[in-house]
DNA sequence: GTAAACATTATGTCAGACAAAGTTTTCGAA
DNA sequence: TTCGAAAACTTTGTCTGACATAATGTTTAC
């Protein structure tokens, strides 16, 4: 005998579209129907759960994995929020790392190329509005360094500003993504907070560069700023094989 | 009465460290302990539920997330596979993806930055075996050409001979997740299966610059084909956006 | 008016049951 | 004996229900 229920598939409309019929298609839809915004809260779990036609753990495991990717943040009491937008793809990467000094020495070896040709772009491409945030960050950063406060924000800052002048989005994801690994690694084995201080002073002429379209000396500015970077993440992985 | 009984956390060696207590670190040490590699199949997960003290849903979240990262694969019935490896720390990026062409022309963007370094480090650093190899990459790749099959496998075995001699993996897994994307968008929605077959005959100038440490030649070849793929997505996506 | 106490909301975890899809074993016929 | 199909088994996939835990919102007491 037929006793049990079979799951009830969603009853809305399933006349015509043969969609793939799962959580994250299902998900995207209603963020797009819903017209939900980076930083929105998505409905709660249960409502979800009756919305979509989805048992719970089924649409907890692809929140979870959204979240491990960063594209939504969940806690507990206040819900999940988009805080990046996920439409069709995901580029990932898992990192294999053994040894850390040297896996901080091979990011800054990716982060290198990335960053220059950021650079060249917003060179290029970046407005006029664009250009005079790219100074204003500079002129900001320098201060809070001379200031002796925690300039890194500041840092973040700046750079983040030339990222958008390239008009594309993933430079400033994949390099972003980096920074993250980095410090992840960095934070908490060794203990010197203060890495590439020495570079801040290159900043001005920089946004000068970038401001005036020399792309030449902008890149070649880049270059010396990573690699006093890279030099001494160097010696820290030197110290760190003793 | 307590009839429910707490949750029974784990019972082995609870005497020094104070690890933390998640699945991924729990997972992590288990796969080590086990010497497990990749290729190899984890225990089914009723096993872990028992193994490692936790409840089936959290470690399947966890399970899912690592697969959505590429860490794992799982099949009904052939269990959990090993597919590479997750020590510490993991990149990842979500593309965010709203106008199919604009994103193909984005990821050569960044993809050409990043072949051109491992190139010139490919030029600088590879070992007399590794230069060996890519020419024979290259003359492979040549060869199946003018043969007129299908010559996408052998050119990815030809740059994944360069990224390996760069000695820095990440090289290698960021293009390769980024073609991976290229060809989940290209493949499907536009027609054309041999985007970039006129960059072929330049691989051979390209590994000949390689293997005789000419790293001006090598750069600028790849730039040569790198720019050539742009022009024609570029063409791609302009005919798209009418 | 402020702060503590309580109630509400929402995610985190666990447990049990069944479904679906592979994998391995069994068994019969050529 | 060998090959192929059916049955049995294994393992992941999904659903439901319950309780724990943490954040938020509201009320009450001083």
């Amino acid at each position: 005998m037929p006793g049990k229920a079979p799951p009830k598939k969603l009853s809305s409309q399933e006349h015509a579209a043969e969609k793939p019929r799962d959580v994250p298609h299902a998900l995207i839809k209603l963020i797009e129907d819903e017209g939900l915004q980076v930083g929105d809260r998505l409905p709660p779990e249960l409502e979800l759960v009756h919305r979509l036609g989805f048992g719970r753990s089924t649409i907890r495991e692809t929140l979870k994995t959204w979240e491990s990717i960063g594209v939504v943040s969940r806690n507990k009491g206040a819900g999940t929020r988009l805080i990046s937008e996920m439409s069709r793809n995901t580029l990932r990467v898992a990192l294999t790392i053994k040894h850390e000094a040297e896996s901080l020495i091979r990011m800054q070896q990716v982060r290198r190329p990335l960053e220059i040709e950021a650079v060249r772009l917003a060179t290029r491409l970046a407005s006029p509005d664009q250009r005079r945030v790219i100074n204003a960050r500079a002129a900001e950063l320098i201060a809070v360094f001379e200031a002796g406060e925690d300039w890194r924000p500041a840092d973040h800052r700046f750079h983040k500003a030339v990222h958008e002048a390239t008009g594309n989005l993933l430079f400033e994801q994949i390099i972003d993504q980096i920074l993250k690994c980095f410090h992840d690694i960095y934070e908490t084995p060794f203990g010197k907070p203060h890495l590439g201080q020495d570079t801040i002073p290159l900043h001005k002429p920089l946004a000068a560069a970038i401001v005036a379209g020399d792309e030449e000396k902008a890149a070649e500015l880049t270059a010396r700023v990573i690699d006093m970077v890279c030099a001494e993440t160097q010696k820290i992985a030197e110290e760190c094989n003793d």
